[in-house]
DNA sequence: GTCTATATCAGGATAGAC
DNA sequence: GTCTATCCTGATATAGAC
């Protein structure tokens, strides 16, 4: 048994149907993905799966919860927290981001989905989403203060509204990068619009 | 009978169909309206509506349609269509459609989800979305070019990547205004990033 | 504590009667 | 052109074996 109560069996089995789960949620979608299936990949039924997870919507926000814990970023990122890093060095990581994402099609398209998906209140995973984006929000709005207070910011940049835009290019660009993805560079469309903000680039 | 073979009433059915399909798909979003609950608002059942529209993807594809052509925005581009307005009436255009659609929450929604479900190659609506993002782009690439030979856009403005960064700023936006309409002015924040692309504001 | 078996319900789609 | 009946698949809940 662990301190909280479960067995190390039941962890293994949990830590298994997370990753699975987020494996085919990536790859097939959300919806698209059944707990049958889920349960089906891990070797068990479905109602056994289900008893981890009370239900298909709280095993999505436990397998957000779990690619949070592991797939904390590398570099500056694991060492110190996003919201810790300096502010070019924020608006840096966003772009390699961009650039991350580019190879990895399943994920962008989870995301994309759920934030969508999230957008209605009664969504399991709405308040989760509408914590990301605050807090995503702050650290960019923060970053750009302080290049403004440093006098590297263009004249007119506003920067809550700066953050607004710059998340949501992010987000808008995955969508035409995933309808056409020969047809964009979702970095270097980001890195554009970020260098605009600033008098010198980053 | 009309020239294509349909029957008056059997027209005057699928209008109503199409109408309250958009009606109900914008205000619960499309996969949790069913087909059953669009027939019973139409006083039919869903078999009835069904041998109007094979399957529920298609009913969605005609009510897009329809939409396109009733609901041609009004002023100028009912008259001249979109892609034929000058360049700064299409920028325009664009923080006007903005600013009226925090009006309408639920075709908002409709829109965000399609346009990222749609994403997937096999989605019904994939061939739609592509055509329409592909023209909206050329567009809006084609009058940021008339105003870089005006000489009317700031130095570094690339119109290929500046029109993808205006249109994912659009969807961005809207991700971010569903999930906290309080939270941000989507007009301001598009009339913001386009004013920081040209020398003088619009 | 962990899981299987089983039951119930809802949505999309089709066949065939009227 | 519309309805009844039916099939299939997926989500969810519960009983009870181990």
């Amino acid at each position: 048994m662990t301190s909280d109560g479960r067995s190390l069996r039941g962890d293994a089995t949990r830590v298994l149907v997370l990753d699975t789960a987020l494996e085919m949620f990536a790859e097939h979608g959300y919806r698209a993905t059944s707990v049958r299936d889920i349960a089906a990949r891990c070797g068990m039924t479905h109602p056994g799966l289900l008893y981890h997870f009370p239900s298909k919507a709280a095993l999505l926000m436990a397998a957000l919860q779990r690619r949070d814990d592991v797939d904390c970023v590398d570099g500056e990122v694991r060492e110190l927290g996003f919201n810790r890093l300096d502010a070019r060095a924020v608006l840096r990581h966003l772009i390699t981001s961009a650039k991350n994402n580019a190879g990895k099609r399943g994920l962008v398209e989870l995301f994309a989905n759920l934030s969508v998906e999230a957008t209605a209140p009664d969504h399991p995973a709405h308040d989760y989403f509408v914590e990301r984006y605050a807090t995503l929000r702050a650290t960019v709005t923060r970053s750009l203060t302080d290049l403004g207070r440093e006098g590297a910011l263009r004249p007119g940049v506003v920067p809550g509204i700066a953050a607004a835009q710059v998340i949501a290019v992010m987000d808008g660009l995955q969508v035409q990068w995933l309808l056409d993805p020969q047809g964009i560079d979702m970095a270097a469309a980001l890195e554009g619009l970020v260098n605009g903000m600033l008098i010198e680039p980053l």
